[in-house]
DNA sequence: AAAAATAATGCAATCGATTGCAATGCGCTT
DNA sequence: AAGCGCATTGCAATCGATTGCATTATTTTT
């Protein structure tokens, strides 16, 4: 077997070119004081020994990790990361993004590291920024992270009062406009499934007691059942709602698309007819909502929009600049679960 | 606002605590060469100050990055990986055990990264080790690494001639497995949905062949069909099937279980009953597939064990022992799409 | 032709932690 | 009292790349 060469180093390289180890950093870099034949050839011999500066290095000295650390949190109680489909999504776009702009990226999720991110990841020059996706209910690690002055942005639910940069959906405006949407349809009583425990499933449900004001239709807070993220949850919830003679129910808007099908399957089991005895909207537009039948109505998210926006403020924000937080609109897709 | 405290380097806690670096060093690490109280005493200033040592002087002395890069392979064509469901599974699987084990995770996706993997991760030190996701069509790239010596692991299909460890389900029992129930049900005539081009979907293919001949069928290579990952390929690839007068069969074997519910909607569209008709089973067994209706039929991969397996190879690899590799077992999991 | 400006390169310090080896101090043995 | 061993601690080199400043060679200016 062809024998690994040893691993070269910079200096190796300078030896091979005949230069010093200051000029064939500054060639690789291409550096315009050095003359161009010299950093012609200390390229060419670099590019054949396969050459590749040592990062470590390069970070030590110039302080600069170019690395992000990604922090998905997790509910603690559940396990389970906001609507799973959706958060693949955007850890792709921002993987993307991050690596278009010459940065590497670090993955943790709340489940493992209980440690302190900040001095994890910022204190020990491991990342040079955070991003945090899923605010959660309300974290105290974060507001820390805040104070600690660290460059950090979250995807999550902007409520106006953060101390820092909240990039995430206007998830006020889509239940508004899926609830909106259900009363056109003809829904008189509309039970809301989610926890609003979580910050954006509260902006979630205010959206839900717009559209009803805006009807005309008192709020029942006994409509509003605590969920779970997942199918199961919304399915257990809807079996117990139909045995609490919630039944006089003609729709269900869902915080989530899982929760919605959980839901769907409960009452198809029971004989309800959806959309015609009872319309169901969710919220993710994950890839299936097309495929299950009926399929379902639900509000769509801009996920490239998002992981852009969060990558871009960020690195604004550690090259000096500040970081803003941003609310990004939504869409309403109807499909047949709600159509009738 | 509270100035952020300058970073704290190790000489600082030495100076403090009023012995050497060497000392501090050592005490930090709880070396027993060090007294007891000495050691005490510094890790208390340490502790105090919130010190955290800094991970890239560290790594550049020690020579190891205590990081992992993992590569999730998309397929070139769809921009998609297999199953994401089962990816974001897994993934965070491989995460919680790298920082069990000490170990730090980047992760990147050949989407972005079209450089050469060795030497930006390995080469330039950025990780001790990788773990690539999804062989996909064979990879050149993959046997490159073999050769290269670099230390790492695929999560893919082990077909037993590969120079390199590879973990992964049993995907020709699976496809076995399913297809022998669909038998059993009384199915004569099934179609394969899946991309054998995929060496993982080739193994099914195997299994699902393996199924035919123990119950004495004929395999008709028209009955496989060549079709993406996605629940839209699924569903477009069986409307073509259905007017393409193969609507004399009587069971479908997807390749994943989005293909299957893109497969089941066409279905129901065009009024075939499911199962009676025409019965389903998929592969992946994704949270979903329980909640659609009917529910479906799957394959279930062992995902904790398999995130855990390429974990404990790789390291057991790059500390200096060897890597093999493994076939998971799998198991079908019973639901309505196939009970007749 | 001397002085000044410009171009190209190299020297040596630096980033922060780790570690082989030497040095110090103390008690105990003979 | 000299010698030895042991427990602690510190010195200084090291990992590999980058960069401020000095140096040398070359060209331009007066």
């Amino acid at each position: 077997m062809k024998q690994a060469a040893k691993v070269m180093t910079l200096a190796d390289i300078a030896r091979l070119a005949g230069v010093s180890g200051s000029t064939a950093s500054r060639a690789l870099r291409d550096n315009p004081v050095i003359n161009a034949q010299t950093r012609q050839k200390v390229q060419q011999i670099a590019a054949d020994h396969q050459f590749k500066v040592n990062a470590t290095a390069r970070s030590l000295r110039t302080q600069k990790s170019y690395t992000i650390a990604v922090i998905i949190l997790f509910d603690a109680k559940t396990q389970q990361a906001i609507s799973d489909p959706f958060l693949l999504d955007i850890l792709g776009v921002i993987a993307d993004e991050l690596t278009a702009k010459g940065y590497d990226m670090l993955l943790s999720t709340s489940k493992t590291t209980d440690k302190d991110w900040r001095s994890y990841y910022f204190d020990s020059k491991r990342a040079d920024g955070l991003i945090v996706i899923g605010q959660g209910e309300h974290d105290a690690r974060v507001d820390q992270l805040a104070t600690a002055g660290v460059p950090f942005v979250v995807w999550g639910a902007a409520t106006g009062n953060e101390q820092f940069p909240v990039i995430g959906s206007d998830n006020r405006q889509g239940a508004q406009l899926a609830v909106a949407h259900l009363i056109k349809q003809g829904c008189k009583r509309v039970a809301f499934l989610g926890d609003i425990r979580h910050t954006e499933i509260e902006m979630r449900y205010l959206g839900y007691q717009d559209a009803l004001h805006a009807a005309g239709i008192q709020v029942e807070p006994a409509l509003q059942l605590n969920t779970d993220f997942t199918a199961q949850a919304g399915y257990l919830q809807t079996q117990q709602a139909l045995f609490a003679q919630l039944d006089s129910l003609d729709g269900i808007f869902a915080a989530s698309d899982a929760i919605a099908m959980g839901a769907m399957k409960a009452l198809l089991e029971h004989g309800v007819k959806v959309p015609q005895q009872i319309a169901i909207v969710g919220f993710d537009d994950i890839a299936m909502s097309a495929y299950c039948t009926p399929s379902l109505t639900t509000v769509k998210q801009d996920t490239h929009a998002g992981g852009q926006l969060l990558v871009e403020q960020l690195l604004s924000r550690i090259n000096g600049g500040k970081a803003a937080s941003q609310l990004l609109p939504v869409k309403l897709v109807d499909r047949q679960s709600s159509l009738r």
